[in-house]
DNA sequence: TAGATACAGCCTATC
DNA sequence: GCTGTATCTA
């Protein structure tokens, strides 16, 4: 007998991508270094499993973090098989896991209509709770509590599980207690946070009374995992269990780019995949297919300053190309102005917009960069912030319509209950609540019992039994009314439409927009519930990458991505790496910062820019730096220094971070001039108008709402001391004053 | 109840 | 230097 010639998708890959898609048996972990081809081999890996082993789409389970990389992984499987997939179990931990859980809610005492919580609503739980047992907020913030509550979430922690050890003088000693009652809230509620989704599927497994696991395992053959160094405790435990059955896993990621440990990921999931995985096979690739020989040269020395890494060794077979350029500047605004002329550069030799990103470490680095583009007329999109569903107009509308699945949801209730205004008050919604919490109902029901026993006020309990009324009208609509346009009639009679109709602020145009858009996006579901968990799983900002425009970006967005030239600015000390990451996490904070620095320069194919400035504008007060200590990291033969005199010499490095400098008050540093860009700005993100406050000095006349004119005596940063014509002398904020032309 | 003033805190960011 | 929120006052 012959042997069959080996199918035509195993044509373009290299040896051991070939090995990575043909093992498909027991566990296996493939090292795919920047830039190595790691989407094509889990691509291919999949069309092999389905053409050449002939497993079902349906026997396959695909784990992605991002709904993005969930798309793109369907559309290059679809390309190459020529149609697309169906019955493929592929997405996200926390959609897969909510998949699962819709059918065995009640298993962990939850109804099946259940409500997903988002971030905001996680923290404005915790708040009432911790109102409720007397914790002062102030003192400790619910924003910090929740985030401890999530990482023990992220370790796959139930209340039972934190040892005391763990939980220290957190909220006076009572963080547990605060964890138990918070838990309990969400069962109250029937909601659940992103953690709960797969810490209750967790809880389903190993619950050996119930056959869902040995279910799961005799349907998935196959499991594949991506970006597997993001992975935290509780999403390795769940793969881990369903692995279990046939014990077919192939996990794919790169430990040299792990940037999320902040958000609870494990580096050491990878770093112990073959103790975890007895018996594992791990595959390297190597070969880069991206970067030319000096960045990739660059981004391998400034990695091998980390400890305990798997260790792979990148290389190409491409031309050492260009050498990493490394430029100082004096301030941030000279940095974005030579970036600029760079770009305007790169223009005129005809290198495409879409092909150039500026990577930046903190997001509020991207202003600067904003302004110059604006000025010199570059096309540029910024990539982060606000996205659809957390625009506050979205938010409001889908707590109506959450209401409406589910009455339970007070979350929603507060949300709404005086929005548009309705003369509701916090007096009346803390009358509510006492009166839910006593009965325990929840505050839908408080409302209507409330209005019976007439312990409500008459205006107060006319306008609540009207808001009742329609909730109730609506309800009933929800089964015969397609519920697009029953969004739509919810949207109107509430007057919410109405609301921003009739607001006067520059964005409500933009948010009545974006209230027809949810109401678009309704109409590709078939129920309301469907699209509430859509909107809350999947919903992503869809990016127009198809016009040519200059990306810019944070380093963490960049991951995954490629551009032909790559800048890098901020490379200042406390700023990249991040003091706060060195205070919080010492050395494993500065580790990953170096990874950080590793992701931003592997991102760049052919030319990759580093930049720093001398002096920063931060939070309104200036900032003398010294260049990032990963400056001193880059490799000297692939690195190409162009510094201002002056400004950086290597063995005369003043520390001086955290030093105020004291601006110049020409033109350059006052925000005078940026008015009109500032409006520009703002109009394109389509927010609202901000307003620059101007810069004072001594003996400047000024003008208060309150106590009248007066003279500028004396200024320290925004605060002003001011002697008033009526003869006090006072010191108030610079933003209650304008300056007084006389 | 709602508008005005005061003031803290701010990185990265998926679902 | 902006924004969200806590607190005060009409």
């Amino acid at each position: 007998m012959q042997q069959p010639p080996p199918p035509s998708y195993l044509d373009d890959l290299n040896p051991s991508q070939r090995e990575a898609v043909e093992a498909v048996e027991g566990a296996v972990l493939v090292l795919a270094g920047a830039g190595t081809g790691k989407t094509r081999v889990l691509t291919t890996r999949l069309v092999h499993l389905i053409q050449t082993h002939q497993v079902f789409p349906s026997q396959i389970l695909s784990v992605t973090f991002t709904n993005k990389a969930a798309l793109e992984m369907k559309e290059r499987v679809a390309e190459t098989l020529g149609q697309p997939v169906e019955g493929w179990w592929l997405g996200t931990f926390h959609a897969l896991a909510a998949r699962m859980l819709r059918y065995h809610c009640p298993l962990v005492g939850l109804e099946s209509n259940y409500t997903i919580l988002d971030p905001d609503d996680q923290i404005r739980l915790l708040k009432q709770i911790m109102e409720a047992e007397n914790i002062d907020t102030k003192k400790w913030a619910p924003k910090m509590l929740i985030s401890i509550i999530n990482r023990w979430k992220d370790r796959a922690l139930v209340p039972d599980d934190v040892s005391l050890d763990d939980v220290g003088d957190v909220a006076n000693g009572k963080m547990l207690h605060l964890y138990r009652l918070y838990q309990n809230r969400l069962k109250a509620l029937n909601a659940c946070d992103f953690g709960d989704l797969l810490l209750h599927m967790i809880t389903i497994f190993k619950d050996m009374d119930n056959q869902v696991l040995a279910d799961y395992h005799r349907r998935f053959r196959y499991i594949m995992v991506d970006e597997y160094q993001d992975t935290n405790v509780a999403q390795y435990l769940w793969l881990r269990l369903l692995a279990q059955g046939t014990g077919n896993i192939c996990c794919v990621g790169d430990d040299d780019q792990s940037i999320y440990g902040w958000r609870g990921a494990e580096v050491g999931n990878i770093l112990k995949f073959e103790q975890d995985f007895v018996g594992a096979k791990v595959i390297r690739l190597e070969q880069n297919y991206r970067s030319t020989g000096h960045i990739l040269a660059t981004a391998s020395g400034i990695i091998s300053y980390n400890q305990g890494r798997l260790g792979k060794t990148l290389w190409s077979e491409q031309e050492q190309g260009e050498k990493v350029k490394l430029r100082g500047l004096w301030d941030g605004q000279a940095e974005a102005r030579w970036i600029t002329e760079e770009i305007e550069q790169l223009q005129r030799q005809q290198w495409p917009l879409s092909q150039i990103a500026i990577l930046v470490r903190a997001s509020f680095l991207m202003r600067e960069f904003e302004e110059q583009f604006i000025k010199q007329n570059i096309p540029y999109r910024v990539i982060g912030g606000a996205r659809f569903y957390e625009r506050l107009e979205i938010r409001d509308a889908l707590a109506y319509l959450r209401l409406v699945a589910q009455p339970s949801d007070d979350l929603a209730l507060e949300r709404i209950i005086n929005t548009p205004k309705r003369g509701i008050g916090s007096t009346t919604v803390q009358n509510l609540q006492t009166h839910a919490r006593t009965y325990s109902m929840s505050l839908y029901v408080a409302i209507q019992d409330m209005a019976q026993r007439g312990e409500l006020r008459a205006k107060v309990n006319a306008t609540l039994m009207a808001l009742v009324d329609s909730f109730e009208r609506w309800k009933s609509l929800v089964e015969t009314l397609p519920h697009a346009e029953l969004a739509t009639q919810i949207l109107e009679e509430s007057g919410y439409i109405q609301m921003w109709k009739d607001d006067k602020s520059p964005d409500s145009a933009g948010r009545v927009e974006n209230l027809k858009e949810l109401i678009n996006a309704m109409q590709d579901f078939d129920s309301l519930p469907e699209f509430l968990e859509h909107i809350a799983l999947v919903m992503d900002n869809q990016d127009n990458k198809s016009r040519d425009q200059v990306t810019i970006m944070t380093l963490h967005g960049a991951k995954g991505l490629e551009f032909d030239a790559v800048f890098l600015p901020g490379w200042e000390d406390g700023l990249f790496p991040s003091q706060r990451s060195l205070d919080e996490l010492g050395n494993k904070g500065l580790e990953e910062e170096r990874r950080l620095a590793y992701v931003g320069i592997t991102r760049a194919r052919k030319r990759s820019t580093i930049t720093y400035a001398a002096n920063r504008r931060m939070y309104g007060s200036w900032i003398s730096s010294i260049p990032s200590r990963f400056v001193d990291e880059l490799p000297a033969p692939s690195i190409e220094v162009e510094t201002e005199t002056g400004l950086y010499k290597p063995q005369d490095k003043t520390p001086s971070y955290g030093q105020t400098y004291t601006p110049r008050t020409g033109d350059n540093f006052s925000g005078k001039n940026n008015d009109l860009i500032n409006k520009l700005i703002q109009e394109r993100r389509g927010g609202k108008t901000q307003t620059t406050s101007p810069s004072f000095q001594k003996d400047n006349r000024i003008t208060h709402p309150k106590f009248g004119e007066g003279t500028v005596v004396h200024v320290e940063g925004n605060k002003l001391d001011i002697q008033f014509d009526a003869g006090e002398m006072k010191r108030v904020l610079g933003s209650f004053v304008e300056k007084f032309e006389e």
